[in-house]
Order: C-alpha cells, then sequence, then structure tokens
DNA sequence: GCGCCGGAAAGCGTATACAATGATTCGCAT
DNA sequence: ATGCGAATCATTGTATACGCTTTCCGGCGC
C-alpha cells in the first residue's frame, strides 16, 4: 500500500507516550481494565452507556488497539456487550440472565461454604472483618459504589478461600455480573447486602459451622434476589394497546 | 522467516478478501477459533505445542490482528497460555487446576442434574443417545479426537438442558480444560469417559429420576479423575538434591 | 405535514508499519 | 576446549492508516 512519509515533529509530545514503547504496555493496560471494570461495577458507568474506542483512547493516552483488547475481555465476561457495528455499551442484563446469575451463585457459593469452613484460617477471618467493616462504613455514609464494591469483593475473596481458583473466578465473573444487575434491577436505598448479613456469616465460619454458613448463604443471596425489581420490560414493540386501554 | 511469497491462486475463492473488506469479518473470525479450539480439544495440538502469531495468520489468510483476538479469547478461556514476550502456546495444565477443574465439574454438573431431569424433552433424549452412540462408535473405530470431542460435547450439551446459560457456559469451558487435562494425565488406550456411561446417564434421565442421575454422574466424573495419571512433576527447580543422593 | 431518499459524517474492522525485547549464535579470550 | 559476551535474528507489542458500514440530517415528493 501507498508508502506514508512520516513528517518530522508528527509524533506529539511524546517524552514517554512513545508509539513504539514496548516494555510498561501490561501493567498500563491491566490498570485501564481495572478503571473501567471498576467504573462499571461501581455503577459510575450504567448499564446501556457507550463506550467510544477513540474516546477511550483518549482518556486513557493509549492507541484505540490496546483498548479494544480491553474491551473485548470485558466483553468475554459479560460486562460489556460488543455490538458487531456499532461499538461497545455497558451491558444492560436481561431478567433471564439476572435469574441465572443467581442460580449459579446460589449453586456454587452455597457448595464452596463447607470446604471454605475447613480452611478458613485466622488471617482470612481478620480480613473479611475488615471488609464488612468497611462495607458498613460506607453504606452508613452513603457512598453507594464503595459499598457495592466491597460487597462483591467480600464474596469474591470467601469464594478464594476455598483453594479452588477455576471456581473462585467464576464466582468474581458472577459478582461483577451481579453489581450490574442491582444497577438495572435494584431498588435504590436497599441495595445489595444486608448491613449485618456478613458479620454473621463469618459467625459461622469462624465457629467451623460449614452448614450453618451454607445455609445462611442461601438465604442471604434468596435475600437478594427477592429484593430485585424484576418488571419484564417488553423493550421491543411495547404493547401499546395495554398501555392505552386502560 | 523471510517473506513467504503468496503464488497467484494462494488465496482461497474469496474474490472479496480485499484488505479493507469489513462484512464478513465476524464469520471468518468465528471459523478460525472454532478451528484452533477443536484443533486443541481433539488433541491435534498438544498441549506446549506453540503457536505463532505470523504462522497463523498465513494459515488462515488473514492478518495477525485478527489472529491476536482469537489468540486472547482462547488465553482468556485458558486453552492456551500468553506468555509476555514469548508468544502463545497451548496450555500445559498443572495437576493442581486439574483438581480444580475436576472438583468444579463435580459441583457443578451433578447440583444441575436434578433441574435437567426435570427439564429435559424427548427431542433432548434422542440428540443425547446420537451423540453417546456415535462416541461409541469412535471409541470402536479407534478415532481418539472424534470420541473426545463427542464425549465433551455431551456433557456440555447437558448443561445446556438446564436452561441456565450461564452455568451452561461455564460447563462447556470445564469440558474444553477436561479434554486438556486428559492430554497431559491421561493414560492412552483409556481415555475419558467409559463406554456405556453416558448410555446409563441417559437411562436415569428418561426415567425422570434425577437423584440417580446425580450420583450417577458423580461417580461417573470421579471415575475419570481417578483414571488420570497425576504425577506431580516438579517442573520448575528439580530437586536435584534429592535425584543425586540417592 | 409526514415520510422517504440521498449525501455527509462518524465510528468500527482490518491490515500494515515500526519499535523493542528476548533468544540464539558466533567469536574471542582465557 | 570451554565459558562468557556481543551482535543478529526472530517474534511480539503498539500505533497508525485506510476502507466500509451505519447513522444522522436536510431536502424533496406525495
Amino acid at each position: 500500500m501507498n508508502q506514508r512519509q512520516f513528517v518530522a515533529g508528527d509524533k506529539p509530545v511524546d517524552g514517554g507516550s512513545r508509539p513504539g514503547k514496548n516494555g510498561d504496555g501490561p501493567k498500563r493496560h491491566e490498570a485501564i481494565y481495572q478503571s473501567i471494570s471498576d467504573a462499571i461495577i461501581e455503577h459510575r458507568l450504567k448499564p446501556g452507556a457507550r463506550l467510544r474506542e477513540d474516546a477511550l483512547a483518549e482518556v486513557f493516552g493509549v492507541s484505540r488497539t490496546g483498548i479494544r483488547k480491553i474491551l473485548q475481555r470485558l466483553a468475554l465476561e459479560q460486562l460489556v456487550t460488543l455490538t458487531p457495528r456499532r461499538g461497545a455499551s455497558v451491558t444492560r442484563p436481561t431478567a433471564d440472565e439476572a435469574k441465572d446469575v443467581f442460580d449459579a451463585r446460589l449453586m456454587v457459593e452455597c457448595g464452596l461454604m463447607p470446604e471454605i469452613a475447613r480452611r478458613i484460617t485466622a488471617d482470612d477471618l481478620a480480613a473479611l472483618r475488615d471488609m464488612a467493616r468497611r462495607e458498613r462504613q460506607a453504606l452508613k455514609a452513603g457512598e453507594q459504589s464503595t459499598a457495592i464494591r466491597l460487597s462483591a469483593d467480600f464474596h469474591t475473596r470467601l469464594a478464594s478461600i476455598s483453594g479452588n481458583a477455576t471456581l473462585a473466578d467464576f464466582v468474581e465473573r458472577l459478582c461483577s455480573r451481579s453489581s450490574l444487575i442491582l444497577a438495572v434491577y435494584g431498588n435504590a436505598g436497599h441495595l445489595g447486602c444486608e448491613s449485618h448479613d456478613h458479620d454473621d456469616l463469618i459467625g459461622y465460619l469462624e465457629a467451623g459451622n460449614g452448614e450453618r454458613a451454607e445455609a445462611f448463604m442461601g438465604r442471604h443471596l434468596k435475600a437478594i434476589e427477592a429484593s430485585l425489581s424484576i418488571h419484564v420490560e417488553e423493550e421491543e414493540a411495547p404493547d401499546l394497546f395495554e398501555i392505552f386501554s386502560g
């Protein structure tokens, strides 16, 4: 293809953002991934929000290539939806997906409890207690974003104690998606986990009572799911007749 | 590798594989992904095999950009390992990962059985029977690749009957990874699922006996795991002292 | 006045070019 | 002869360029 000549000084400031620079890439990309992921999980980017590649590239100071890679990863984790020629947007989970996600959590997180109760250490307990405390604080202070993040972290951390990296990863994904689900179907003011549930759970685990912990986690998750207001909004083809006949 | 010249007519038929062509990309990429994924699952690409971007790009007639995208997806599914500056290679699961994967399958596939028994239809049963039959045929004919593929498909299809897309996807991933595990730790001649296990399972499901099916699936998976020869080969830092002191 | 059609702009998909890094090999000194 | 060092080579990482599709908007016809 036609050779394009580079003009001298064509490159921007550089100094550190030189094109071919290759060394610190992975770390940078990971950081960007975390930034976007966090923003979605913390509801700073709401479902449906469009994520234009150019805009993200400019914001983070990298080229579209890197952004595309990150967007793809997020898409595989179902945090963003990639529509063929429309670009990326924050996923808006359907009611069916919400049910699937919570059913999956019910099966996996509960099933993990006995093993977690067996393996949990004092350090783990301390860390979990700290997270639960900070979550309560955030809730009291009205910092929803922080509370949501900490709640997801709590469940993820818990799963990791099982020692099964595969299942822990899966739970992490499920928690991320749950955060998205809360953003769409959650009632404001009554978000996610009840204040003291996590503390109670820690108590059962400290006592080594896996069965109680399992049963409690089951109730905990069912309570969250029940708190959702899942109105199966028929997006396409709204029933105008029904709407206006009343 | 010096630039390999394309001979005229080297490109497959197309007549539309021009650089900027944008329309039929997704389908093409999906096909390439399937090709590579199948090759790995069917053990035509063995763990440790290196996957050079240039080579793949040339084989499939696309540029490295597309190959990289596919490789990343495979990496996220843990079928290939992406080493920072070394490129991609087929993942060689560790013994720990193998245990995690089978523990996860035990939990999820067994947990799904009751729901599957409840929802299974005549069509499902017919399809499963057909897969089991073809698997037996392949085994008898000595076509290992086909048998492995069909066995994984059987488990995946089964999970999909549950109606939970999230868990079905997860099971699909686990089956893919199991195939990899069999390639590393499996004994030749005694691969994967026993000949009649799948048929027996179908029988329990047809009878609507979810509990029997669940218990049987548990034994089935444990039998596969037990058939593995997991010698914990200490790859890095072999204990030279122990080796040479004897 | 409403709907359809055509042009312009915007944004994504792909390929290619360039830079950097790790690995390998060859040469030299000990 | 062997071990170390330097240069080359092979291969990935990143950015940019370009084409194509979709979308938005203005004008025209009904």
